[in-house]
DNA sequence: AACTATTTATAAGA
DNA sequence: TTCTTATAAATAGTT
């Protein structure tokens, strides 16, 4: 537009048109900034170059954001629905797979069995069978490294009594001596991981049987392994 | 810029804002466009006047969504994340719940038990007792129906053949009457209802078990209620 | 990046 | 809105 026209077609020396796209973008931008100010609008624009290279002028009343927002308001055509059709897809696919294990659990519990034919009912039977004699050799298992671990823990504490009363009549002259050292004791005997840790996820059923006794793991850090070896043994 | 120059500040006069805003936007439009031709760019401009209007160029190489992508990925700060922040929580929380089902019941199926205390073993195997319990009770109650509707059923196809037996008699000219009906006794001993249905979902264990026997509800349609009864009774 | 001859955009008027 | 036109602004080619 100056010293000589030009035809409007691609640029081909590559330098040359680098020059004119930043000459022109920021006449651009320039004209969009007088738009924004003469006529209280607002602007945005977003120009990609060959090179990939991004530029953008806002109106300085709004954001990008903003006027993204209210493209796709005014304009009706859903940008983004393509992202939230995946992820609404993604949703259903999640609460179809829980609603199947919860009625795994259920059935697994008793309940919900009236879809169930005779044979899916036997079949039920032998799995849950199964299944707690799988349970069961496990709490067999911790029971006996449980008794271990106590026996072992026993004979320590037999040695730092022996120990101490050998040390108690050494200075008979201290008859306090065995008080410092209670401590030993229950740090010994203590479960040192804080207690037993809660199951992360336990479904009950709709009726409440009367046998069910509401155990100590709702109480976390509840009773030592003490006690219960104590009964056991 | 013609017939005088002007203050770039808001035209008060209404009607002359509206016609600037017009003819500039034209303006900006068509440099946008010779932009595009000129430097092989893609440029989007939206714009929205103090009216409420909206209008937009975008180069003909494109489209607006595509560009946004575009400007969302190269800036990084996502646009549009605010609207699936919630979803996005669902699906989290979902998960979760997901991943506390399989647990549950890979416990009840006897696997993963190693995180378990003594307490939650004894109570554990405590529930999954009290399930079979039920599951038992459910499967007695089944059988129970199931051999009323056979005996039944047994009286009913021994009146047919009592009435067939009769029929004969009473035409012994046709000695092949008795063959037309024999479709009753299938009709009347079938299954009505197709077979036993599938087992919605059943987590398999990891390891194999000898004594699993892969019933016949794999199968859909497979044997008949009346081969059960044959071996239970 | 600066210059400047020219083209282009546009403010005001019709 | 559109056309006209005098003039301001933008810019192509050059330095």
């Amino acid at each position: 537009m100056a010293r000589g026209k030009i035809q409007i077609k691609r640029i081909e020396n590559q330098t040359n048109r680098q020059v004119t796209y930043s000459k022109r973008r920021n006449g651009l931008f320039k004209k969009a900034h007088e738009l924004t100010v003469l006529c209280d609008a607002k602007v945005s624009i977003i120009m990609i170059s060959t090179s990939g290279k991004l530029h953008e002028y806002i109106s300085p009343s709004t954001s990008t954001k903003q006027l993204f927002d209210q493209y796709q308001k005014t304009v009706g055509v859903d940008l983004w629905n393509s992202h939230f059709e995946k992820m609404q897809e993604q949703l259903k696919k999640l609460r179809d797979v829980n609603r199947a294990l919860r009625r795994e659990i259920r059935q697994r519990m008793g309940e919900g069995l009236n879809d169930l034919s005779f044979e899916q009912l036997t079949e039920l039977i032998e799995d849950v069978d199964n299944s707690i004699k799988l349970i069961r050799e496990r709490k067999y298992k911790v029971i006996g490294n449980q008794i271990e671990t106590h026996k072992k823990k026993v004979r320590n504490v037999e040695e730092i009594h022996r120990n101490l009363l050998l040390e108690c009549e050494a200075r008979q002259e201290d008859p306090y001596g065995l008080v410092d050292h209670e401590g030993d004791y229950n740090s010994v005997l203590g479960f040192p991981n804080g207690g037993p840790r809660i199951l992360a996820l336990r479904l009950q059923p709709d009726h409440h049987h009367g046998h069910h006794h509401h155990h100590s793991h709702l109480h976390s850090g509840g009773g030592s392994d003490l006690t219960t070896f104590t009964l056991l043994e």
